[in-house]
RNA sequence: GCACCAGUGCCUUAAUCGGUGAAAGGGCCGGCCUUAAAAGCCGGAGAUCCGGGUUCGAGCCCCGGCUGGUGCACCA
């Protein structure tokens, strides 16, 4: 027997040398006038019909990791699957380059951010190109090139002027370790997400963008898209839209003949009348005021100061006891004219609603915890339905409730009690709207929508950014980069440990500059922005990579744009998906795009852990795909990664399972070679294009062993397909191994023409996952390149018989198996079950009291 | 605490509409081949988290519980 073997290293540099030298994968934007043609050809455009996969750009730090296997692997399995199956399909690959890793490493090593990315960006697109995938080179692109991030300062001023870009003074987030602000969306748990060190609040001026313009539209176009549930909740949990009602309570003690209005927001008017209290924020700025001069001042002052040094952590911890102290001062309740204490208390926030709110604690259980905690009155104003007087409450709260409140708190559904004679009685729901539209004639309030989300804060005080296009000068202020003077180049610096300030300050020559509107003397903007505004746009600027003239051309946009499929890891359900979305609503409102969604349908996948733990190098337990395609190849750490389970779920790496992928895709070749041998001893053996062929005549009618054969690899062609397009590339390999092992059973019995249709079957079908193999046993057996060709088709003649096995049950419990024509009717069927030898003992004396049949799979005798 | 997802051989996964005796790979065991091993080929053992319900029939549907994961969490 032939003693070759199969050989990776041999057989995957010789076909990425092919898809190199003929560029096989790039796309080139037609000219408007055909590609408008092409979309009113519709649906049935064939090759016209665009597909846009896009993965989420890599950010440049070392080399690949496993997720990035991952991530492309399954990308490059949907592009391949789109172009084969009749789309023109656009793939291309870039670099998110800016960021704090490079930087980092900068203050370490001193070496500069620019070159280390660079050479991160060499390992990232050998190591791509060694995977072979099937990416359009000519589009690559990085965010910290110029004529990259010319265009991303470009957007920030369009959002600039049309107000959606504004700098203001606010308590932010700033991280310690990193001498920098975070966005809200980074800090995790009062951490900073990226170096872990505990959050501290400053008040600092910082550029905002207003993506809570958009919150309802972010939230409402949901709707609109194709995109993994978890994610649209997580989405919707982030902008956390409450319905309610802005209500005024009114302070007349300072200054009778001049009141002040303190508008609180609440979901809950209807408990309007249950207020006892009233409660600010320790950072309302209404506060101090309030106490000035009283012998009260002193301890609220005290009580602000420690609420504000202290960490978001300890603040935020919901178990902590409510702490807060009295104002000496009250607000008039609208509703009923009672007036009611105010407090400073540390569980209201300054950033949500109005930095006040009223308190009710008979129907909120942080209003109870408080009014428990510092005595105050607690009143009902809802009935619960479900409360027996006098009983304790089922199960729970019969031992931890107040028996001086029974069943209080209560959140839930009800009457109003002890509220206002007109109301008393009205369900809760209904009282809400009345109680909102009588606030709304009396001017004391009005319904209101309130949003979690809260503005993007995108100044960053480092050095590895895009610079922010704005310069101050004394007489003007804050005057804009003009749009022919961009791309405002980041220059070089000697020092970038952070101070406190930007590395960029201390570029004396860069700082220092001219007013673009005076002439006058004038210093640059230092804060860089967040790298998310630079991959919130990157995806459209591959439809028009080389534009020096504009970001984009929308007509090139039109060809690509929206991304049909698009694909990355959860953890960016809500960063990078939100911002990208922003920006697209954004800068389709300012005239530039004709859509609303940038990423029509989003694939999660999950992450890859071995032995159960997240890989990371302080843990030891990292797999470098570089490794695997050494020992294995990339075909077989592609086809692993995507074998190993469902893609979008987390899937623990084991290296025996790499062995058997490799074992598989060993065999395929390896059966392929020696049928392809064969195949020259029998030089008339038809050429096995039947898989492509119209289900017309074939050259004969195959029977036993070679009928067996068809079949299987028709069901696997049927099943891959399908597989593909619910991405269950998983079951997808699978497949292709149950027909491989069909193949390898019928070898000695199977015709050769039938073994090699079924091995070029195999091969065709683990193209997307597989490529280099697939491509080399398909040239073997066909001398074809099996990219060229369409996806198969499964004969239907194939994947069903004349005949099938008729499964018989007597009570639900299987009997017996018969031989039942396919076209055989219910009655039929059921006198066939009846004739079976085991039914027949299993009715013996008994009466048939019922009879299911399930055409095509079996009968069920009923008997008593 | 709330929400969502998941529990199938030793491990990782599969099972369209509820319809056969639960499938694939790995691991393990045995056989063939070999002086022997590896590789290869052939074969084997081995599972639906627990308790109820619906049904002629439940891995699949419903209710309750247990376990694990993820997200959110003082958002008024």
């Amino acid at each position: 027997m032939s003693e070759k073997r199969y050989d990776p290293s041999e057989i995957e540099p010789r076909w990425q040398r092919v898809w190199a030298t003929e560029r096989t994968w790039e796309v080139v934007n037609e000219d408007p006038a055909r590609a408008a043609r092409a979309r009113g050809a519709g649906e049935q455009g064939g090759r016209d019909v665009k597909s846009y996969v896009l993965e989420m750009l890599p950010y440049p730090s070392g080399e690949p990791h496993i997720g990035h296997l991952k991530t492309y692997s399954v990308g490059d399995a949907i592009a391949h699957f789109h172009r084969r199956t009749g789309h023109r399909v656009l793939h291309p690959m870039g670099y998110d380059a800016f960021g704090l890793p490079a930087e980092n490493h900068a203050i370490r090593t001193g070496e500069h951010p620019r070159d280390s990315t660079a050479a991160s960006i060499a390992s990232f697109q050998r190591q791509f190109r060694s995977w072979g995938i099937s990416i359009d080179w000519s589009r690559e692109l990085a965010t910290h090139e110029p004529t990259y991030y010319r265009w991303t300062q470009w957007i920030f001023l369009e959002l600039l002027r049309a107000g959606l870009a504004y700098r203001k003074e606010a308590a932010v987030k700033w991280c310690p370790n990193d001498q920098t602000v975070l966005a809200n969306e980074q800090v995790v748990e009062g951490h900073c997400e990226r170096c872990g060190a505990e959050v501290e609040v400053r008040q600092l001026t910082q550029w905002f963008l207003r993506i809570t313009d958009y919150a309802e539209r972010l939230l409402r176009d949901l709707d609109t898209i194709d995109w993994p549930e978890n994610v649209k909740t997580m989405q919707r949990n982030w902008i956390g839209r409450s319905e309610g009602a802005e209500v005024n309570f009114r302070c007349e003690d300072l200054d009778p003949a001049h009141p002040v209005d303190y508008p609180v927001f609440t979901t809950r008017p209807d408990t309007l009348f249950g207020a006892t209290f009233f409660v600010m924020a320790p950072e309302h700025p209404d506060v101090l005021r309030l106490v000035e001069g009283t012998d009260r001042e002193a301890e609220v002052r005290e009580y602000v100061n420690r609420a504000l040094t202290e960490s978001n952590e300890q603040r935020g911890d919901a178990e902590k006891p409510k702490t807060g102290v009295p104002l000496g001062r009250t607000v008039i309740n609208p509703v009923n004219g009672e007036r009611i204490p105010m407090y400073v208390a540390d569980y209201v926030l300054m950033e949500y609603g109005t930095g006040a709110i009223m308190a009710v604690p008979g129907h909120d259980e942080r209003d109870y915890d408080f009014a428990v905690a510092h005595g105050l009155p607690i009143k009902r104003v809802i009935e619960d339905p479900t409360r027996r007087p006098g009983n304790r409450a089922p199960e729970d709260g019969g031992d931890d409730e107040d028996p001086a409140h029974p069943g209080l708190p209560y959140t839930g559904d009800g009457p109003l009690v002890n509220s206002h004679p007109e109301f008393d009685g009205t369900h809760n729901r209904t009282a809400l709207s009345e109680i909102v539209a009588w606030l709304d004639r009396e001017g004391k309030g009005h319904a209101s929508v309130n949003y979690r989300l809260r503005d993007w804060l995108i100044s960053r005080q480092r050095y590895w950014g895009c610079p922010i296009p704005i310069v101050h000068c004394d007489s003007c202020g804050m005057v804009p980069v003009p749009d022919d003077q961009l791309p405002v180049q980041l220059p070089d610096v000697e020092d970038y440990a952070p101070k406190g300030r930007s590395p960029l300050a201390a570029a004396e020559d860069w700082l220092s500059t001219t007013c673009p509107s005076c002439d006058g003397p004038a210093r640059r903007e230092t804060d860089t922005m967040d790298t998310f505004v630079d991959s919130s746009w990157y995806f459209m600027r591959y439809c028009d990579p080389h534009n020096d003239q504009a970001a984009f051309d929308p007509a090139a946009l039109r060809q690509w744009m929206p991304v049909d499929q698009y694909i990355g890891g959860i953890e960016h359900a809500i960063l990078h998906l939100m911002y990208a979305r922003f920006f697209t609503k954004a800068l389709a409102d300012l005239g530039h795009l004709d859509f609303q969604e940038p990423f029509k349908a989003l694939f999660t996948q999950g992450m890859i852990t071995k032995d159960g733990a997240k890989m990371s190098k302080s843990k030891g337990n990292v797999v470098p795909p570089a490794a695997i395609v050494e020992s294995h190849g990339a075909d077989t750490a592609r086809a692993y990664i995507l074998f190993i389970g469902p893609p979008d779920q987390d899937a623990d790496w084991s290296d025996e399972g790499v062995e058997g992928v490799h074992r598989f895709l060993s065999r395929l070749w390896r059966l392929a070679s020696e049928v392809a041998d064969r195949g020259k001893e029998a030089p008339h053996a038809a050429p096995p294009q039947a898989a492509h062929a119209r289900p017309g005549q074939p050259a004969h009618a195959p029977a036993g062993p070679d009928l067996e054969l068809m079949r299987k690899a028709h069901w696997a062609i049927e099943k891959v397909s399908g597989d593909l397009r619910r991405f269950a590339f998983n079951t997808a390999i699978a497949a292709v191994m149950e027909l491989l092992n069909e193949c390898y059973r019928l070898r000695e019995s199977a015709s050769a023409e039938s073994e090699r249709f079924a091995l070029s079957s195999a091969a065709s079908l683990l193209f997307p996952f597989a490529p280099h193999v697939s491509a080399e046993v398909y040239d073997m057996l066909t001398g074809e390149r099996v990219w060229e060709q369409p996806w198969p088709q499964a004969d239907t003649r194939y994947l069903e018989s004349e005949s099938y096995e008729l499964v018989c049950q007597v009570n639900g419990k299987l009997r017996d198996r018969v031989q039942a024509p396919s076209e055989a009717g219910e009655q039929e069927l059921i006198e066939l079950c009846r004739k079976a030898p085991n039914v027949i003992a299993h009715l013996d004396g008994k009466q048939v009291v019922k009879e299911i049949v399930v055409p095509g799979k079996l009968v069920n005798l009923v008997v008593r």
